[in-house]
DNA sequence: TTGGATGTTGACTGACCAGTCAATCTATTT
DNA sequence: AAATAGATTGACTGGTCAGTCAACATCCAA
């Protein structure tokens, strides 16, 4: 009952094992790296043949590019719409900082891979996404520079370099965990996400905003 | 006078051709990446032959750790003499982003290469040296350690994370001027380590300390 | 029932490249 | 001058793997 079957539409046929070895990369990426790992490797992850992983992609590197495609572009969806929101400049970081940082906690695995594979990798991949990499920081860089304008953030720290720093830090905060060289309860998610904000905004901020949050634990409970 | 000549001491020969690898393959690390090239194109560039590689070298990753490590050594120093003196925080973090940032200033290959196969490359590479990475993370926990018990930053932000933060700060710094996504000139180097001190430290220092340094510019000139 | 289209298989190939090694060269020592 | 040790050379090997392809399976439409 209820078994594999063609899709309702008259679309395409059976995107099952498409998926299937896109998770299953996933996974083998995360494990041994993308330059470390065979075809094989996935194919076999996937319980799939060889051959049927050049059916649905061109290369090797297609199924990196798709993972990375299919993620960022959800975070850019993400970032525009809170960008067109009226909230507090606080919030629409805070907004960011959590999609990402709950991505992590969803899928970790698929985060390390866009982090470790693409988003850092200069040669190669980098290159190849440069352009949607930067889009992320143009959008981040306009929020910021929308909360200079109305005095809500100093003028003297580029927009665009605060933008660089919020993302670096929470790229750098990810990186500790795939490391494991940070606790990652789920408590330590929900932390992290109030340290960013409070850190970077703190700096960010004109000194008559200030940062006048609970300091303690905003946590839930 | 003064040609290549064997050492003073009755130590080793000739470490000019070593050197000479090491250099050639910094260049071409940094221009096609430790994965996409061949041990002969490391040879090519250093003029030698390509046998003299494995002559001074175990292995094609040997390279590229003797790069990472002698750098990063260098930087280690650094921080535990910054650390053990007796400036103020913000200079002594001051002191750490200057270096980093000059040392991409006047080698920016070594720097991209170090940031981008070893510091960011989770597998392989990066698990090698995770100690060592950890331990300039420790170093400059210690630092805001001091700082929060000294009362100069909040404890509600962990000194580990803090560090994490700084130093997530510089490395996409780093990341951007490598990707050329920001401008490189002198000036833009002397900015930008003042924004990183004026964005981490704003936001890591209690309301009282408050960051009152010269919000035009505080560059030479 | 047949035919075409799409999905699936895995053995095979062609290229590539890290690392080896035997030979040659250079310097130093006696 | 002969001997020893280290430096230098580059052709070669062995293994690895991305990508191909011809065959087989399954599904649907006419």
């Amino acid at each position: 009952m209820s078994a594999a079957r063609p899709p309702a539409e008259g679309a395409k046929a059976a995107p099952d094992k498409r998926r299937l070895i896109l998770d299953a990369a996933i996974r083998v990426f995360a494990r041994q790296g993308f330059h470390s790992c065979r075809v094989s490797d996935i194919a076999d992850e996937a319980g799939v043949a060889y051959g049927l992983v050049y059916h649905y992609f061109a290369s090797k590197d297609e199924v990196l590019n798709t993972l990375f495609l299919e993620r960022w572009s959800v975070m850019l969806e993400l970032i525009r719409e809170v960008d067109s929101g009226p909230l507090p400049v606080r919030e629409k970081l805070g907004a960011i900082a959590a999609f990402i940082i709950d991505s992590y906690r969803h899928d970790p695995d698929l985060m390390k891979v866009i982090i470790v594979e693409v988003t850092r990798a200069a040669n190669s991949f980098g290159d190849t996404h440069i352009d949607t990499i930067r889009e992320a920081y143009e959008l981040i860089g306009g929020i910021v520079e929308k909360a200079q304008a109305e005095g809500q953030f100093k003028a003297e720290i580029e927009a665009r370099f605060a933008a660089m720093a919020f993302y670096g830090v929470i790229e750098q905060l990810l990186t500790g965990w795939i490391f494991n060289l940070r606790p990652q309860g789920e408590e330590d998610f929900e932390r992290a996400k109030w340290m960013v904000i409070e850190t970077v905004c703190g700096g960010l901020e004109t000194s008559a905003v200030s940062a006048r949050s609970a300091p303690g634990n905003t946590l839930h409970d």
